[in-house]
DNA sequence: TGCCAGGCCCTCTTTAGGGCCTT
């Protein structure tokens, strides 16, 4: 079983929203059991229709790549037992679970772990930074990189960075031993100016 | 071809509007 691993996801896609007909195009992701890499899923998709030449340009994802790959159908059902019941995160996490909920609904499969959001966990940890954009949270926090963000194993690879060096700043800045993922889905939850007052109080 | 959404969060707020993030 799975219970204590973490599998942190980013899903290219044809847009923005599963409701108005998007589909997912690239599923990327890293579980991570106990702070160390253990596992990763990488897997082009044929949504079934041609993408834009506005996400050729975004994702570097071409029509060309992506035909002859197999269905989102058949890619979900695989990464569907990739994630087992682990709990999952992403950067702006509400963006991917549509996309996850909506083409795993459509394989009547359904997941057990809870979410967390690096973005909004980045807007607590991190107020002062410029903004919290994946590529811009890297450089801030001067973690390294080649830049090519925008495929989804990589920025799943970005994101699990980003993570792990949230919790050893949390760690550090706290005294706090272990940060358990019920702590983070607190965290996340409250109003930023109370933050500081929130960890302190977790000693 | 060109267009689309939605949750969070701040403020000149809560009977609202707009920027930030994700593709």
């Amino acid at each position: 079983m799975q219970a204590n691993s973490l599998v942190v996801l980013d899903f290219e896609t044809t847009g923005l929203s599963p409701n108005m007909g998007d589909r997912a195009i690239e599923i990327g992701a890293v579980k991570i059991k106990n702070g160390e890499i253990t596992e990763s899923f990488s897997q082009l998709m044929d949504p079934g229709f041609r993408i834009t030449g506005f996400i050729e340009d975004y994702t570097g994802i071409s029509n060309h790549m992506l035909k002859g790959m197999p269905s989102c159908a058949q890619v979900m059902g695989e990464f569907s037992d990739f994630i087992g019941d682990s709990n999952l995160v992403a950067h702006n996490a509400s963006f991917d679970k549509r996309f996850l909920d909506a083409e795993l609904a459509l394989l009547s499969k359904s997941y057990s772990g809870q979410f967390a959001c690096s973005m909004l966990m980045a807007r607590r940890i991190y107020q002062n930074a410029p903004t919290h954009k994946l590529g811009d949270l890297i450089r801030y926090k001067n973690i390294p990189s080649d830049g090519g963000f925008h495929r989804a194993l990589y920025d799943s690879q970005m994101t699990v960075k980003l993570w792990l060096t949230m919790l050893e700043d949390i760690k550090q800045d706290y005294g706090l031993k272990d940060i358990s993922f019920s702590l983070v889905k607190k965290l996340i939850k409250t109003p930023k100016k109370s933050v500081h007052e929130f960890l302190n109080n977790q000693k």
